[in-house]
RNA sequence: GGAGAGGUGGCCGAGUGGUUGAAGGCGCAGCACUGGAAAUGCUGUUUAGGGCAACUUAACGAGGGUUCGAAUCCCUCCCUCUCCGCCA
């Protein structure tokens, strides 16, 4: 959530800071902001008298005045009077306060001043490249379900049956691979200094409103009607508001965390994208990587993020690019984005594999998570980061295509093989 | 699912319908004491909104109600804990 109090403060900026990520009118927040304020001077006006009538009351008949004198009864009086008033105007301020909330939650998060001007994802700016020596030499590569189904380890017809399209089941090596990269993407993270998580994967509506999924995005994400719970599209979900209407010590600060959860997610509107394989499905593996932090530090901590991330493709030896968001194409809660693609052979492209963003103060304010430092007055929001570290299903698929030999068997990535304990699918 | 108990500040924990934003304690900060520290003593220490400010308003799980006045009384809802049942 923006700040409504800078946004008041200087409208102009923000306006055309956001008009970088497209249209917005904010002049009807403004509006309604400046209307809810005034109602405000006046509620609290009234309520000031409230409360001088009920304490005058209060005095006299502890004084020994009679609750029947002439005098009590014109507070009490008044007393109502100021009631009936004030019943006219509360509810109407708190519909106000309800609009400007609903309209708020609904404003993504500004675009930091390094992030590139553009409108769609063609705009995004390559910020370097990795691993050329090891682009596969290998002609006839299969895509990664192909050779998946041939090796018996990916099943996608009979998890269709199971449960719908867009779902896998790994089968033997493949589900040993999956764990192998999980495990081993973590084992990496935890050495690196995050702390590991296993949260729960089911959240409430209002983890999904603090961490930005809500109220925008509700199609994207799979509900448990009955009980107020969805499927967590990511663990940045749950880790964020682990520490939800938190104040957490400044000496605390940073916290990183990483987390491996299943990830689900409805894919509304992508019918026809991605169809086959392991690059799309509604329900994936992904171990996250996250970072609470004081403000002054959070572009730092982008960075290091980032390369933490990356770390795990360069031990794998995959290569990859990496992008940084145009602001047309940045996502809904981050100031800041960098993408990991990796390579993938059969498509002849880079794929998403990590996306590392910079949510600033936005998901701070939004889950009421601040820190305060010891003998200083206030609180400030902590500023959080994500990333994925990395994408389990995604790297399974580059794995499976650049590792793939002419013979159609698949080399394991060296780091894996003490996790696999082979050395060839 | 059945029965019961409970939700108060960063934490623990009092609280009779009337000046209680809230006793007491812990923690934290400052000062004193000390060569320095510990211990001790004194002082201070919630958050959020509005206002340039003085100041003012709100908040004791949430929402309603009674009242001149509610942490305290009434109603509804939510959550947590304990026991029983069921279950990995």
């Amino acid at each position: 959530m923006i700040d409504l109090k800078q946004l008041r403060e200087n409208p102009e900026s923000f306006q055309a800071c956001l008009r970088l990520r497209g249209e917005f009118d904010l002049s009807p927040v403004l509006k309604l902001d400046q209307h809810q304020r005034e109602l405000e001077a006046k509620r609290s006006q009234l309520q000031a008298r409230s409360n001088e009538v009920g304490k005058q009351v209060g005095q006299k008949i502890q004084s020994g005045i009679s609750p029947q004198d002439p005098e009590i009864q014109a507070l009490r009086d008044e007393g109502n009077q100021v009631k009936a008033q004030l019943s006219e105007l509360e509810p109407q301020e708190r519909e106000l306060k309800a609009q400007i909330e609903e309209i708020l939650l609904t404003i993504p998060n500004l675009p930091s001043e390094t992030t590139p001007i553009g409108k769609t994802e063609d705009e995004n700016v390559e910020v370097s490249r990795w691993g050329d020596e090891y682009l596969p030499t290998n002609p006839n590569i299969l895509p990664h379900w192909e050779i998946g189904e041939k090796l018996g380890i990916l099943n996608f017809e009979r998890s269709t049956k199971v449960a719908q399209s867009r779902f896998v089941s790994l089968i033997g090596a493949g589900a040993a691979l999956e764990r192998s990269l999980i495990q081993f993407m973590l084992e990496t993270q935890i050495a690196a200094g995050y702390t590991e998580i296993l949260p729960p994967i089911l959240v409430n509506t209002q983890s999904l409103t603090a961490s930005g999924q809500l109220p925008k995005f509700a199609e994207e994400s799979f509900k448990c009607d009955r009980d107020d719970l969805w499927l967590t599209p990511t663990a940045e979900v749950p880790i964020t508001n682990f520490y939800r209407d938190e104040i957490i010590a400044a000496e605390d600060l940073p916290i990183y965390h990483c987390a491996y959860t299943p990830c689900f997610r409805r894919e509304a509107g992508s019918y026809g994208r991605d169809t086959r394989g392991l690059i799309r499905l509604h329900q994936f593996n992904k171990v996250e990587l996250f970072k609470f932090v004081q403000p002054e530090t959070s572009f730092e901590e982008l960075e290091t993020l980032r390369t933490d991330a990356e770390a795990i493709l360069q031990a794998l030896k995959l290569p990859y690019r990496v992008l940084t968001l145009c602001t047309g194409d940045l996502g809904f809660s981050s100031t800041k984005t960098y993408d990991l693609e990796v390579w993938l052979p059969s498509a002849g492209k880079y794929r998403e594999i990590s996306s590392c963003s910079n949510c600033t103060d936005f998901q701070g304010r939004r889950g009421n998570i601040r820190f305060k430092e010891a003998g200083k007055k206030g609180t400030q929001f902590v500023h959080t980061l994500n990333g994925s570290g990395l994408a389990v299903g995604r790297t399974m698929a580059a794995i499976l295509e650049n590792y793939q030999q002419p013979d159609g068997t698949v080399r394991i990535p060296e780091v894996l093989q003490p996790y696999l304990r082979r050395e060839v699918l």
